[in-house]
DNA sequence: CCGTATCCATCATGATACTG
DNA sequence: CAGTATCATGATGGATACGG
């Protein structure tokens, strides 16, 4: 490996604070939504922001556009600003956001496998939101 | 792959409910501490508390033993108390534990050549903590 | 359509003190 | 030595409303 862990020596990149490079990474992909929204653009095209917030039914809009800031700000997609009327943006995966797809994929396995171990059952169905009267 | 990320169907496995395998991953291993944890025993033999608590020079002894109870949950790190006095307590990598080691060296990868390609500089010494008078 | 701005709840983390 | 217990706080995320 080479890069000792050992977090003396503090160092800074892309204003991220850290000791060691794993660290650095949990920083950038560490991010509560950000693993999924690489994985949905693993695929190596672009999408917009309304076919992303279409697969990930859970994220709010604010924390959507705050991730995609976040990652765009690392360096990991890329944001291109169509001027049309009604707006269009579209998203994808730059080179370094690309080397991330491995190590999710790994993730992914990871997961599974843990699933298999331990087992798995379906979650409680999420309280409905009730509906203003 | 075969694992659809798509958020929909939410699981649960121990305690933890996620919609695809990466968040379990990310649910399991992503404390702040823990893939530093993970790391410092990756070695394959164990370490007592006072001593992983040497290799963290940051992390409180509070966010130490919780951290280490979570990870003993998951099945992850193995945990022996020796009824001695003075109290001795091991920890070290369980199976699962290990299979973890490979994707932490990725991620350790990825922070290095993150680095590598926007640069790095020292981070501002850690302001002084006051000492009492 | 694609956001920003604001306010608020919650939780993770930290400081500190005490114990078997 | 290896923890618990308690309290404080700051970051994180969600709801909602509004804007170009």
């Amino acid at each position: 490996m080479g890069d000792s862990p050992t977090p003396c020596g503090r160092r800074r990149c892309r204003g991220k604070e850290y000791s060691c490079s794993m660290e650095l990474s949990l920083a950038v992909i560490g991010g509560k939504w950000k693993p999924l929204i690489l994985w949905h653009l693993r695929g190596g095209g672009t999408m917009r922001f309304s076919a992303l917030r279409r697969s990930m039914p859970i994220i709010t809009q604010k924390m959507l556009t705050q991730q995609l800031r976040e990652l765009e700000a690392d360096g990991l997609i890329s944001r291109t600003v169509y001027a049309e009327v009604p707006p269009r943006v579209e998203y994808g995966l730059t080179e370094p956001g690309c080397d991330i797809i491995p190590i999710l994929e790994a993730l992914c396995r990871f997961g599974r496998d843990f699933e298999n171990r331990f087992g798995v059952e379906e979650a409680a169905p999420p309280a409905v939101r009730a509906v203003a009267p």
